[in-house]
DNA sequence: ATGAAAGCGCTAACAA
DNA sequence: TTGTTAGCGCTTTCAT
């Protein structure tokens, strides 16, 4: 079931029935009628691996992320895709499982199957970089959330350090002096710039940080379990424990509950990315939450923008500013202290 | 960067540059290696545009879901991933996001891209129809969990009948004598198997069932406390509330402590899939654990052999019995009534 | 407005 | 073992 099927059934060239049906150039009227009862009756649909072989695009965007099991990224996904909409293009999803080896493997074939862009949130800070950049030199690319060191590709993201003020700022203004400081391994910009966020202001507001209380693991629950543990092993309990994300934070308050720990009275514990999952937890998590639709926006608008001009145009970093959702796991209201 | 410019440049011609490449053919190793130094070179790698058009293969499996925002999927994702492992092809993941027309059009397209096989849930058990049997018509296809009606594909799931069984046992065990069912609108085949599991073991134990005990909405926590507000607006409680699925379960358990309805004590809930979550929840979910791995990987072995034989030989309906994990929503040991 | 024909990058017959 | 060549399905000049 070919076009050439198509040609001879409508009477006309091959050229013509691709021009009826994609509608490139100017067919009469009369023709393009004959041309599509011809594919209707034969039940011909385009082959897009011959369309993408001659006219070099695959109307396919790639997409990577670390861990498609983490809520944040796949509602990323969804809103990407949601931007994408009536473009007539669709998304080619790939799951890094948080190893840049398998990453650097997606990419190249990403690649390799001619995709016209591709949106990726590298697993590492470092180990991804080459991969991403390598990718970056061969087709339109742009940085979610996450980017990879020394890179000079569009990316798109929040400001973690702005985030992690207003998170300090209100635990302070409910009393915390103290604060631990629970993430992944310094592995990738998220944690590092949360991580930064934190220390700054927890020294701005004059808050004890001990060493012992930053804790990097992963972004799981498991480990935000296992690192109250470790907290609470130690002589007394931080006034707050900042989370990295909000997979983490579910682990702490879990943990706190088995050890019958009270939140937020004993201790107070922030989130980050504000998951849907956020709001289950027992006391529903104050987090951050970041502003996905316009994440996914700018970055399908920053992609369009890289194919359309040839010329490898200014990039650009757009830092969008989080809000904070109070919910019960921090204290609404000054304390003594 | 064609294999033009390869062969050139190792003097070969370009038949030989793809039998080096691919080790299709018996090539001479020294060949090999003159092949491969160039390519390096050149930094040459394949087009699989091209390398599709020709051989008719993709080394693509797509695979079509109704939600990626529902952990149960995104974790048989994984799985398929994994039990695709080594074997060179490649995930092509799509949501339908839980809509027939959706997942039509990305069932076609899955199709004009010439993946090598399809694995779908259907998000419809009638609505979804015609677009998986036509895709079922053109290429290898597997359902998975869910299936559409009046279907002959090959199929993967759990037997949802026997999985209630177990869950009505359990709870009856512990004393609930009355029971209400919280699942979807009955569009799937999920929800009408497990439904009917239900009513056909709560008549077996005798258990009371009242027609507005059951309750259909969507797979979703919110739907879960919506569901849970309109059996507490009744004037008693059933003694236990068994979900469709976890996320339906974590919405009544949220709202049981809005309201201070005591969980497992007042009432009983039991939810369905073992997600992440589910042991998250206050308290912990006893739910229905679903093997993913095993069903990915019969999925991607049916997939397999399917593709192997031109001739479609009988289709498989494998139905994996799942296990009980009780946790803390339900009681443990047997209650006077 | 339409047709003829070239060619995208690759692999597989067929020859040598 | 290697080379020559045809052609996968489509779009796009270049003619007409």
């Amino acid at each position: 079931m070919t076009i050439a099927d198509v040609a001879e059934r409508a009477g006309v060239s091959t050229a013509t029935v691709s021009r009826a049906l994609t509608g490139s150039r100017p067919v009469a009227a009369e023709t393009v009628r004959k041309v599509q009862r011809a594919a209707a009756e034969l039940g011909y649909s385009v082959n897009s691996i011959g369309r993408a072989l001659r006219s070099n695009r695959t109307d396919t965007i790639g997409m990577v992320v670390p861990s498609i099991s983490n809520p944040f990224f796949t509602s990323l996904v969804e809103n990407v895709e949601h931007a994408l909409g009536g473009s007539g293009k669709q998304l080619f999803l790939c799951d890094a499982r948080s190893d840049p080896a398998v990453e650097a493997e997606r990419l190249r074939s990403l690649v390799a199957r001619n995709v016209d862009g591709i949106i990726v949130s590298p697993t590492h800070g470092v180990d991804s970089a080459p991969a991403v950049l390598e990718a970056a030199r061969a087709v339109p690319l742009v940085q979610l959330d996450r980017y990879v060191d020394g890179t000079s590709t569009d990316w798109v993201g929040v400001d973690d350090i702005a985030a992690m003020r207003l998170v300090l700022d209100h635990v302070h203004a409910a009393g915390a002096r103290s604060a631990a400081f629970v993430g992944s391994l310094l592995t990738n910009s998220s944690t590092e710039r949360r991580l930064a966020g934190f220390q700054q202001q927890a020294e701005a507001l004059r808050m004890t940080v001990r060493d012992d209380w930053l804790l990097l693991g992963e972004y799981s629950i498991a480990w935000g379990e296992q690192a109250l543990e470790r907290l609470a092993g130690r002589e007394r309990l931080p006034d707050a424990i900042v989370c990295a994300d909000d997979l983490i934070a579910l682990g702490v308050t879990r943990a706190c509950r088995a050890r019958a720990i009270k939140v937020p009275d004993d201790v107070q514990v922030t989130g980050y990315d504000n998951i849907e999952f956020a709001r289950l937890g027992e006391p529903p998590l104050t987090t951050v939450d970041q502003p996905g639709k316009k994440i996914a926006s700018e970055a399908v608008r920053l992609l369009a923008a890289a194919s359309g001009t040839e010329a490898a145009e200014a990039s650009a970093h757009i830092a969008l500013i989080p809000k904070l959702v109070v919910r019960h796991s921090t204290r609404e209201l000054p304390d003594r202290h």
